[in-house]
DNA sequence: TTTT
DNA sequence: TTTT
């Protein structure tokens, strides 16, 4: 009847980004949300949370984040019942987002080479580049 | 570093009570909420989310909830992994709630003949008296 | 940047709808939202919260919503700035709905002929009727 | 009865401690949030929304937030009614924060030479150190 | 009175 | 001006 998620986390690994059979962008990465507490051992734990964005969104998500990114998601908690191999009910959690804010710049380019001006390698968008190769799409 | 969920929904089943070892209750239950959406054969499906409530919420809940309440759930959602007995890693997902709010009055007791039939009767307060036994507590 | 706000609430008055002159129907109602805990008198508190609802979910609610209404309200918070006939800089601040979600049945009809049936005076939607005059659209 | 609000966005000036009678902390400050769509004119606007945060955070606050940091927070929109000096029933509105992140880094100390200029200094955990006299008081 |  |  109503499903909300706010989350702001950090990208564990960069987003994954494939296309369904019609056509329709799906990005998926996970988010590392710090609990707001710390363990008996005194550490402070994450949640790992699966997050899915579709379409345009998914496009922008795979082009500007990367790894150690902050966001905010806006979405909808979704669970997935499916037998696996060996017939047991298993279940899947994912965030569907609706919406995906970045909330810091892109670190610094790595790049040796060095970069003029004010110190970013950045794109015309005024984001720094991030370069996708076929490896980058294995889900 | 910031999670928050929000959900309505209907239990799908009466909560189940427990007491940790140092004598913490621990409530759980499901919340069934629909998607907003129809599928491609034009029916609403839900999600089914675990919802897990600590403290006096959690005896407080499985006094007056059972199936079918409406409720809403503010609270985090937690990953856990653990390795199944096969080795293989395995993740739950849960709603560990803050705040549970009874959207609904109970249904009335079906018969001043007593309700032995579907387990509930009106206790002074208006709301349908829950009754436990050993089976009810099987987690 | 991220402006969320979810309200459970009851409507204090009828909602009223309006036309802008470019023919969009905008709903107005205020909301009743209990305070979590009570004042220093151990008096339970309310906090009275405009919502402005666009489109087609403005006719909706002015067609199905009434006085005491129980409804779930997603939207953002709007502060709007203006000079007010004195030249003092006023604000408001009201919710801008993004979906709404009726919580209850409507009550009965008060209608006094007595309604046939299980005792609801049902429009062809299944929803109570509620009759608009010109009276009710005043703003 | 329920009522949530999260809000992600800058400050627009340095919060304003003060300490009730009875020595209980409280911090205000206005966010600017920016609004998800530009306007007729295709400027973006904001929404400028008043915080008040109370107790131990609201001397965190105090003590590391100044204007421009950006911030998430999480609470309740609370309507407050009361009458001007004319007479006349006037509104409030405010977001009494639950929860305040703090989502960057204080910006740089702008010169080793120090900082009397625009009055702040690193302090040892390298968040701006923010000096109050009478002035910064003055509501 | 408005932030980047 | 306030709802249950």
């Amino acid at each position: 009847m109503f499903n909300k998620i706010i989350l702001i986390g950090r990208l564990v690994r960069e987003p994954e980004l494939r296309y369904t059979p019609s056509g329709t962008a799906v990005a998926r990465f996970t988010l590392a949300v710090d609990r707001p507490f710390t363990n008996r051992q005194g550490e402070r734990e994450a949640d790992f949370i699966d997050i899915v964005v579709w379409q345009k969104q998914a496009e922008v998500c795979s082009q500007y984040l990367g790894k150690g990114r902050l966001v905010a998601v806006e979405g909808r908690l979704q669970i997935r019942s499916y037998d696996d191999s060996q017939g047991v009910r298993r279940k899947t959690a994912e965030v569907v987002a609706e919406q995906v804010r970045f909330l810091d710049r892109p670190r610094e380019a790595q790049s040796p080479a060095g970069s003029a001006g004010h110190g970013h390698d950045l794109d015309e968008s005024g984001y720094s580049e991030v370069s996708f190769n076929e490896d980058d799409i294995p889900f």
